[in-house]
DNA sequence: TTTACCATGTAAAATGTTACATGATTAG
DNA sequence: CTAATCATGTAACATTTTACATGGTAAA
């Protein structure tokens, strides 16, 4: 259901075409917790959204040729504001990271360089998002509400906290000081002798 | 593709049924970047791990009664390995408050009292997240090994980070102390306009 | 004129959830 | 005996991505 909200959110800026959102999702959405959408979303629900009276469409000349473009009605408007007023829900996380980290076992499977890599990939990234935030900020045509800045705010407060985070995993790593397993059931042994037995067959 | 590690993974701690491993993901999901999972996930995919050779399945008497056991083959072992020494993807964020805070509008659409509840909310959610953690930190049964523990550092961090900046951006809401939007190309007040006409209609 | 980008769309596949059916065992 | 929990499963539905088709416009 949550298209359904990026496209009404992104439309109460601008009204736009199925493309302009598409670029404005690419640019923006990580950053604003709208995750990614495809052409195969998007235009599907326009068309939907159109039908139940939410936005309507009319054809707009922009650079030498006739596009698309949506806007919200009155219901849309509404719906829009209806939406914004609810709570939200709390966020699931699906970090591929996370997960590894929590599956990684002790050297019968896994090496700690590689995982190494893993967190300096991360920190790139994360210098990344933080720089395209940065411009995002200063450029000369990017809109940001007062509450919107608020958000951006959480990001970088987000991201400086994993990049120190990053800094401060790394050199444990190489120095092998890590706080030890806590194994109540000796499952990581058991484990082990688990994996030989299939080894030997 | 990601239910598949998150049941590699499970099973590599211990063998489990698939009752077992949806009350795992429900402990544990949530903090270790796995998302949910539903029956409906769970049992196909075990059939169909089992059919491509990376788990097998066995009867096990538990507490009094026969239940279906799943482990890895050493075909399992060896695609965990490969999957967790890959480059994980950078997370796709979706998150409601976040998304509800970039559509926020100036008065003419939203109130901020409304968002200072949805903040409130998410604080009190965070803070019973933290307890949870602590909770497992030091219960006498959890497997938590050295590196998910950095996992768990890592979420400490964040949501510490989180709860400190809604203590910081309450206060602001309410007193009214929020940076300016930056609007470049007014598209504030062209919203307003265009909502406006469409009320007339 | 050809390459790159602008722009709209769809069919099929992948992925996962919801809601239900079914029955065993255990605790009160 | 009955409610709760343990346990396994499936069919229908919802959502979204992938991969493709199609054609316009602009710049080199």
């Amino acid at each position: 259901m949550s298209v359904k909200y990026i496209l009404l959110g992104i439309l109460s800026w601008n009204p736009s075409s199925g493309y302009e959102i598409k670029k404005e999702v690419e640019h923006k959405g990580r950053e604003l917790g709208w995750g990614k959408i495809s052409y195969g979303s998007i235009y599907p629900k326009l068309k939907e959204l159109e039908k139940d009276g939410f936005i309507y469409c009319y054809e707009a000349q922009e650079n030498g040729r006739l596009n698309k473009v949506y806007d919200l009605t009155k219901q849309g408007w509404d719906e829009l504001q209806i939406w914004l007023s609810e709570l939200p829900s709390y966020p699931v996380i699906r970090d591929e990271l996370l997960m590894k980290l929590s599956f990684w076992k002790p050297s019968f499977l896994t090496y700690n360089n590689q995982l190494i890599n893993h967190l300096e990939k991360r920190k790139e990234e994360s210098l990344q998002m933080l720089d395209h935030l940065k411009e995002w900020e200063t450029n000369e045509v990017s809109m940001i509400t007062d509450v919107a800045a608020l958000s951006m705010d959480y990001l970088k407060l987000q991201l400086n906290t994993e990049i120190e985070w990053i800094d401060q995993t790394i050199p444990r790593l190489h120095e092998n000081t890590l706080t030890p397993s806590k194994d109540p059931n000796n499952l990581l042994d058991k484990a082990l002798v688990r994996k030989e037995k299939m080894n030997g067959q």
